[in-house]
DNA sequence: AAACCTCGAGCTCT
DNA sequence: CTCGAGGTTT
């Protein structure tokens, strides 16, 4: 083929492959090192493709450094051993601040200098590199192994986009080794685990674990998939570069095409390289990967000379650690635990261990599946992690160490029952959580339960705020959400920031609470899967509910339809659940329920469920001993609007009330409006309808003419509260 | 007067 | 989730 070329057009096919590989390594370049792409992956793509094809009609003009032949290679059954030329050591260790300082004194002695240079840079976790140069090309990598000798990685490592396998630049020297840490970003981590999790295989227990075993792949094909990234930190033999300071060597190797270690500083003494320990403690969460520490090196290169080695490692460097993030410890007990949502989870009661200076005594195991999958078992050693400050997760764990009693935890045999309250436990299609359908009554349930039955779409009891709820929930005055309508004003007055008048403003929205609607009232009880429009549904749909039980014209004497749902449901004949709207809902099977709109079978499921639940229907039926109760909905199709619907002017209306009002209080004025169906609310947005604005009305008044609200003088309000009154 | 609580609104992300 | 307003408690 090439013989029947004719050499000018050979001479341009040439030179066009050498054109691709240069743009190539440019945009390579570019996305792994600098992280600032130019051009499209597209258009890479296709730079790419178009360099393959030549390569392809013209198989003599490959060479080992184009970008195609990254991956290259078959698999091999072992790994070779590989014999660095300088051995790589490791650094000593300064766990608190005292150790840097005496580090620091140590130079200034030795060197007799008052005040000493040095880099600080992250030490990144991941596993260390020596990759080998000779006359710009990368023709070796191996592993630390144990500083003398590693493993071969080379054609692994030969697919790591920031490897550059050609040289940038000029100045590099014959031959020459490049030190790094090939690491891999913490969310490329996170992505890694998900798929090895769908796929059915272990996941790594960190990003260094990720990136080892990525690396150590028999088959590069498999690394080249594995986001990884190669952070230089040094060179062998430093002096062979003709550099003076080890500055100097990070922007040589920088300019060769290497991604030198981020954050990198130039400190003047020790105190500056405590100022950077800390900056990078505190921006440890923000990185893109996982570092367990800050490193020092005296910069100047001849110094370093000066200072040598000690056996194991130099006298020129230091690694402060950071607080460590992980340990490993053993699984003491495993429990399950009830949140607020009554979401239960596994937790692992861990014999307790220090993680950068915080005690860890449990670990969530999140859910059921995840239990399984890491099938961690009361007794075993485990690896465990706290990232940032969320709660400590067992990452792994370590097989060797386990007892051989050991037994797996199966959630579905020892959670039975909620362990709080004992109602049922159920895990929804779909779901991965199992949960507590005791909803109203579940002690750790409770606040969040009760937030919600008194929040405004629900039975809108004002005054009821987290900090209050806190407190009755805590001083055990509320067990359930119907213990609120049994409050009294005494038990009340005595918390913290609810003087006299709070009580009664609350005792009063109680009282106004207590009458309500049967949608408000069904979503209150804040079953799962039942939001507002569901509970609409079901209040509107009630009375179509359970005619075989109790069918409609068994209301000849309006008695018998309850009385029959309420031996039905097994109440005792002096219950005071009375409506028969909600007697049907509780006793509606899954079946007819189904055949609601926008019910579906989980939804139903829910609502049987919910009120099957002993607990649940004893907080309805004292709910309803409490006085709370609503107008019986009519016929199926027929609702909503009775007397008071059209004549009253305000209602439904939103209105906002700013400056002071001559004829009538500022309560006056809300009561009016209440009066007339209208809700007075704080401050002006588009959903309000009026302003009232009396004398001196402030910043609201503007807001309301700049979104072009109709505002009432205090005129127009009295004539538009007295129309009805 | 200052501190604190609740509520409503608007924003962002899911 | 954050902010500001309004109202209450300390």
């Amino acid at each position: 083929m090439s013989e029947i070329d004719n050499s000018k057009d050979y001479a341009a096919v040439q030179q066009q492959v050498e054109q691709l590989r240069r743009e190539i390594a440019e945009h390579d370049y570019r996305y792994y090192v600098l992280d600032r792409p130019s051009i499209a992956d597209s258009e890479y793509d296709a730079l790419f493709a178009e360099l393959r094809r030549l390569e392809q009609s013209h198989p003599e003009l490959i060479t080992a450094d184009s970008p195609t032949q990254r991956v290259a290679g078959s698999p091999q059954s072992e790994l070779a051993t590989l014999h660095h030329d300088s051995p790589m050591l490791s650094l000593d260790n300064a766990f608190e601040p005292g150790d840097l300082d005496d580090f620091d004194r140590r130079i200034r002695e030795l060197s007799g200098a008052e005040q000493i240079a040095y880099t600080g840079e992250p030490k990144l976790d991941g596993i260390s590199l020596s990759l080998t140069y000779v006359d710009g090309q990368l023709v070796r990598a191996g592993t630390r192994g144990d500083g003398r000798a590693g493993e071969d990685v080379t054609a692994n490592v030969r697919t790591i986009g920031s490897v550059p396998l050609r040289l940038r630049g000029s100045g590099y020297p014959a031959r020459f080794e490049v030190r790094g840490e090939v690491v891999i970003r913490k969310a490329d981590f996170e992505a890694l685990n998900e798929q090895r999790w769908q796929a059915g295989e272990r996941p790594f227990a960190n990003p260094r674990n990720a990136a080892a075993g990525s690396l150590r792949q028999l088959d590069p094909r498999i690394t080249a998939k594995r986001p990884l990234t190669l952070f230089v930190f040094g060179v062998g033999e430093p002096r062979a570069t003709g550099a003076l300071s080890h500055w100097q060597v990070l922007q040589w190797l920088s300019k060769w095409g290497f991604r030198v270690s981020e954050p990198l500083r130039s400190l003047s003494g020790v105190e500056e390289c405590h100022r950077f320990h800390q900056q990078l403690i505190e921006q440890r969460d923000e990185l893109e990967f996982e570092i367990d520490g800050a490193v020092f090196k005296v910069d100047d290169l001849a110094t370093r000379d000066e200072l040598g080695f000690t056996a194991r490692a130099p006298r020129w460097a230091i690694a402060f650690k950071l607080p460590a993030r992980e340990a490993t410890t053993t699984v003491r007990q495993i429990v399950p635990s009830v949140g607020r949502t009554g979401k239960i989870t596994p937790l692992a009661r861990l014999e307790p261990v220090d993680i950068g200076g915080v005690t860890v005594s449990r670990a969530s195991l999140h859910n059921a599946d995840e239990l399984a999958r890491k099938d961690v078992r009361e007794g075993d050693t485990v690896m465990v992690r706290r990232a940032g400050d969320v709660i400590p997760e067992i990452t792994d764990v370590v097989l060797d160490k386990r007892p051989g009693e050991a037994q797996p935890w199966r959630f579905e045999e020892r959670v039975r029952a909620c362990p709080q309250c004992g109602a049922e436990v159920v895990r929804l299609a779909g779901e991965a959580a199992h949960r507590c359908v005791g909803g109203l009554s579940c002690p750790a349930q409770l606040e969040g339960a009760v937030q919600h039955f008194a929040s405004r779409r629900a039975l809108d009891i004002d005054g009821l705020g987290e900090k209050i709820i806190e407190q009755l929930v805590a001083k055990g005055l509320v067990r359930d959400v119907a213990d609120l309508f049994y409050l009294r004003h005494e038990q009340l007055a005595g918390l913290e920031r609810m003087g006299d008048k709070s009580a009664d403003n609350l005792l009063n929205a109680l009282a106004r609470a207590r009458r309500s609607s049967l949608d408000r009232f069904i979503y209150a009880l804040g079953i799962m899967h039942v939001g507002e429009v569901t509970a609409q549904r079901l209040a509107a749909a009630a009375s179509t509910l359970c005619q075989e039980i109790a069918p409609a014209d068994s209301a000849d004497d309006s008695r018998g339809a309850s009385v029959l749902l309420r031996q039905y449901l097994g109440l005792p004949e002096q219950s005071h659940i009375t409506s028969e709207a909600l007697l049907r809902i509780m006793a509606a099977p899954v079946e007819e329920l189904e055949q609601l709109e926008d019910i579906g079978p989980v939804v139903a499921q829910s609502i049987v469920r919910f009120f099957a639940e002993e607990h649940n229907r004893g907080v309805i039926e004292r709910l309803c001993a409490a006085g709370v109760s609503w107008p019986e909905p009519r016929q199926p199709g027929g609702s909503a609007g009775e007397a008071g619907g059209e004549q009253a002017p305000l209602s439904g209306k939103s209105i906002v009330l700013t400056g002071s009002l001559q004829g009538m209080t500022r309560s006056e004025a809300k009561a009016a409006i209440e009066r007339q169906g209208g809700k007075v609310t704080g401050s002006v947005s588009r959903r309000t309808d009026y302003v009232v604005a009396g004398e001196d009305a402030g910043s609201k008044l503007s807001k309301a003419r700049e979104l072009g609200i109709t505002v009432l003088d205090e005129g127009e309000f009295t004539q538009l509260c007295s129309k009805d009154c």
